[in-house]
DNA sequence: CTAGATGCAAACAGTTTGCGTCACT
DNA sequence: AGTGACGCAAACTGTTTGCATCTAG
């Protein structure tokens, strides 16, 4: 019930995001709303094909980026661009910038105690809880507010 | 005073890891050590370098993932390979396996609600909290108790 | 008519691998 | 002597880009 149809919302959030209405792109955006998970680009490339066998890869790939911009879509982990690895020290998490990619560590204390509770997929043995905050940082809200 | 002698301890370390020791792996970890952040393997090299000016960068990264195996570090976040997306649906977590890198979805309710306490750095705007469960699923789980 | 979208292929960045050589135990 | 580390270069994967063409508004 908290589903509106997905074709009429897609001029509308399209309009609201300043992206032209194409055809390419509302198929991307349905597929993408029927494909529960954590597609990569290849997947929603192949199903989308199947509706229009002519779409290149690069053209999903810039819309997915379009979309991530414009908030309509997450990535499920913000990607650094290269492996990023660190020493285990005492325990922290990240704050992200979603746009840089820029991260620092913030004390877990900040978030303070964590506990999973309920049933995990059996057998899952839990090794660390990790927490992101993603946001924009300061210089990137800046540039944000002055690019437009 | 928590900081025991890293020469030592590698020594120690490696043994555990079932690791042989090597100057250049003993090279690698002092270095990182001394590395606080989030180095990318490139920064590592750019480092380690300045002892052992012939060293390779393929040797740099094949020693980062002996020791990512071996839980002398960590990765900042999981990498799946791919760009992951998903769409902006009810709040939810992750579950990730460290070692075959499938992502499930739990409930945010799981964790329970995130509050983030104390100062961040000035101007930062927190977009969402992202909590990954890093384990092994129950596959990965037993394939490595199969492995030994 | 014009801004912007698309397709293609080439370019790229990051990472891994195969293989010959070298070093430690 | 043998196992495995190292260096090099080539291979690979995922992703982006330049450019010519096409399309929606």
């Amino acid at each position: 019930m908290s589903r509106p149809q997905p074709t009429t919302d897609f001029a509308e959030l399209s309009r609201r995001a300043g992206l032209p209405l194409t055809h390419h792109r509302q198929v991307i955006y349905e597929t993408l709303m029927a494909m529960p998970g954590h597609p990569s680009p290849e997947e929603v490339y192949a199903k989308v094909r199947r509706r229009i066998p002519a779409i290149s890869l690069a053209t999903v790939y810039k819309n997915l980026n379009r979309f991530l911009k414009a908030g309509l879509l997450q990535e499920v982990s913000v990607h650094h661009g290269s492996l990023r690895v660190e020493v285990n020290d005492h325990p922290h998490h990240h704050l992200v910038c979603s746009s840089c990619k820029k991260i620092e560590d913030i004390d877990s204390e900040q978030i303070g105690p964590l506990q999973v509770r309920g049933r995990l997929p059996k057998g899952f043995a839990v090794q660390r809880l990790s927490v992101d905050v993603i946001g924009l940082c300061a210089r990137c809200s800046s540039k944000k507010k002055a690019s437009h």
